[in-house]
DNA sequence: TAATTATTAGATTAGTCAATCTAATAACTT
DNA sequence: AAGTTATTAGATTGACTAATCTAATAATTA
């Protein structure tokens, strides 16, 4: 009796999932065939199918993803001195992501089908909560230290700053002078201006 | 020799403008077929093509009625006496147009074509400048009148003003929390801090 | 080695799509 | 009224789609 190997598994999953991350982020999710797919994976449709049960299973994978990645950054952050210091710096780190084209373009893509299929915006919305958790958590933490002002609520300011993380990946969509690696020192006065502690 | 009415002409145009907004809204541009904007208006695809050649040349007309709008807008803000109580002024009128759920939408829609289709994406970057040059001058004239701080450079910060307007539409999107019409409170003290005179 | 099952290819299916075509009708001009 | 052209309906086209099916092959176990 033969059985599933796990890491060959896995691999041919990664396989389709990138395949399918480029063919989102350049065509959509909509405008992207599995036939498509497929081409860019070098494989059958019946292979594909064999690992997706639909196209719809892709790109909530993805979605989960994501949510992984986001839990890793902020597991390491919480453990810094200075917490409004780490807020900035994983700015830093959504400017970088940023400048890639395909991550923001994907990242518009799936807020876009959020919007449209339930499930996806399920997902979507558990991705968010989890960021904006992790977001007041860490500004709950700068307050205790003095790193911020305390009278802040540190939910509603982790709202906006999701929304202003949103926005930057919209302005890579919109505004073709909207260069992420030159817009740091603006993003660090505008945080810094709202957050610091008023005198 | 029988001539067009423009009147009638305009009047089918915005019928088939409307089924279209409707529908691109709520399954997105691709997700929509032209039979489903047909249906909406009540008409044949005949008809619908008569007006559109393309399903293209319909989310353009879309995107160049939206850039009009704004510009109207802004026409009379620059009017007004106090002009950062003009941008604040602004501001709430976007969150009320993010409260509706279709505007939301199709911002976002958009913004994702943008990305895929180059002819949309130059429509939205024009829309996008002409935004951000009307909130620069805002900028300008409140800094001449020392209502905001002169520091601050005019055209980042406008930069960064579209970015948070995109992080709104975004947020209807990705977080069922996030009721616009709350967030007015919180939103006023970010740009507050932001741009207020430094003492 | 034989049995078992995972993996793969590629043809196929049933349906949808944007756009075109034909033809009929309605409205305007002279 | 006659001529002209705008407007409309609806069938049709050819291409494409997600997903399935059949069958062959490869890898593993007993």
């Amino acid at each position: 009796m033969r059985k599933v190997d796990p890491e060959k598994h896995a691999a041919k999953r990664r396989l389709i999932l990138d395949a399918a991350i480029t063919c989102f982020a350049r065509k959509g999710f909509h405008g992207t065939s599995t036939a498509e797919i497929c081409a860019k994976a070098g494989m059958s449709p019946g292979n594909l199918f064999h690992y997706f049960p639909t196209k719809h299973t892709i790109i909530a994978a993805i979605v989960e993803e994501e949510r992984q990645e986001t839990a890793e950054i902020f597991r390491k952050l919480g453990e810094a001195e200075d917490l409004f210091a780490a807020l900035l710096g994983f700015m830093d780190t959504i400017l970088e992501l940023a400048g890639d084209p395909t991550y923001s373009s994907l990242a518009l893509e799936i807020a876009a089908e959020a919007m449209r299929d339930e499930r996806i915006g399920t997902l979507a919305a558990a991705n968010d909560a989890e960021l904006q958790g992790a977001l007041a958590a860490l500004l709950r933490g700068a307050a205790s230290r003095n790193q911020i002002d305390r009278t802040v609520d540190a939910d509603g300011a982790a709202r906006w700053i999701a929304a202003i993380i949103d926005g930057i990946f919209s302005r890579v969509a919109v505004d073709p002078g909207f260069k992420p690696k030159n817009e740091g020192a603006m993003l660090r006065l505008l945080l810094t201006r709202f957050l610091r502690p008023q005198g």
